[in-house]
DNA sequence: AATACCTGCAACCGCGACTAG
DNA sequence: ACTAGTCGCGGTTGCAGGTAT
């Protein structure tokens, strides 16, 4: 499909900085008239611009809930843990800091993580460390990472686990991904959060998915594993995940799932704890304590299967 | 004081995904 | 089903201010 030059390069548009008239203009008109239909919105508010500058302005600079100042201790710890479950999906990990964007996290990780990770390269990997330690637990990320991929799935039916509706841990209403997802149905299981991967952690019994539980009933659910469920994965994304470091997973994995091609954002449901959830916490040590658990769930998958 | 180099941040660019017709 | 338009994302670049020489 054909695609248009860039607006930028139109003639008569301004370029590079912003001036302060342009920020207010720009501010008042998404007061008045809401965010969207960038293409036009210069047109409309009598801006000089491409509508791809103004909604970057927007976003990384004028918007009323972006958090300025710098990024605190525990903000860094997120960065670097979400870093380490999705790689450079700085969007993602945007969503799950409250006021900050991507743009900043991103610089943020070039200017300062990376950094700090790749001069240290010291191999660390216990959790709940000062947070001046935090960047060598990137270190070893950065060395051997462990990113699993939030991209290309799409869910279009649900998943029906008997056993789970038995144990009354599936609500009627509850959605196919939420269903499928480990972290949003363990949310409770918050023990013993060690990142050493591979490594045995103590509770890993309750800190079961449901995933994991179809793995321990795999005899009796067999082919059953995921019924009439189109799990759609990217080329390289679980099984990058599992041949990291999953060994001994089951050779007819890949048979009991359907492969397609796919969009991210429902994969991101299917793997992690939702956007909204996480989104919802109104501290950043409930949402580590979040992702935490997703790590948790990701090493005990590793483990079983 | 002048210059070179470094750092951090804002903005740009190109591409893939999504959507409406 | 196809196409064109639009949006959103991640990588990259450019520039201003700070620091070292």
């Amino acid at each position: 499909m054909g695609r248009k030059p860039c607006c930028s390069k139109e003639a008569g548009l301004n370029r590079g900085a912003w001036s302060s008239m342009e920020d207010q203009i720009l501010t008042e008109y998404i007061k008045l008239h809401g965010e969207g239909k960038w293409r036009g919105l210069p047109q409309r508010a009598g801006l000089r611009r491409c509508g791809k500058s103004c909604r970057l302005r927007w976003l990384n600079y004028l918007r009323p809930t972006i958090k300025r100042g710098n990024i605190t201790p525990e903000e860094e710890d997120l960065i670097i843990r979400l870093h380490s479950l999705l790689g450079n999906r700085w969007a993602l990990i945007a969503g799950r800091l409250p006021g900050r964007t991507d743009n900043e996290i991103k610089n943020y990780w070039h200017t300062k993580i990376a950094k700090t990770a790749k001069a240290q390269q010291i191999p660390n990997v216990t959790t709940n460390q000062p947070i001046s330690e935090a960047a060598q637990l990137h270190s070893t990320a950065a060395i051997k990472p462990r990113v699993v991929r939030t991209k290309a799935t799409r869910c279009t039916k649900a998943v029906i686990i008997p056993f789970l509706a038995q144990d009354g841990l599936v609500h009627n209403n509850e959605p196919a991904a939420a269903v499928a997802a480990g972290p949003t149905t363990s949310r409770s299981s918050m023990v013993d959060h060690d990142h050493e991967y591979g490594k045995t952690s103590a509770g890993t019994e309750s800190l079961l998915s449901p995933l994991m539980m179809i793995s321990e009933k795999e005899n009796e659910m067999s082919c059953s594993f995921i019924r009439d469920f189109d799990f759609e994965l990217e080329e390289h994304l679980l099984s990058d995940f599992f041949n990291e470091d999953l060994v001994g997973f089951p050779s007819d994995f890949g048979n009991r799932v359907e492969i397609n091609d796919a969009s991210r954002k429902s994969e991101e449901k299917l793997l992690l704890t939702s956007e909204d959830e996480l989104l919802d916490c109104s501290d950043l040590q409930t949402m580590a304590a979040l992702i935490d658990s997703d790590l948790d769930w990701l090493q005990v998958l590793s483990k079983t299967l």
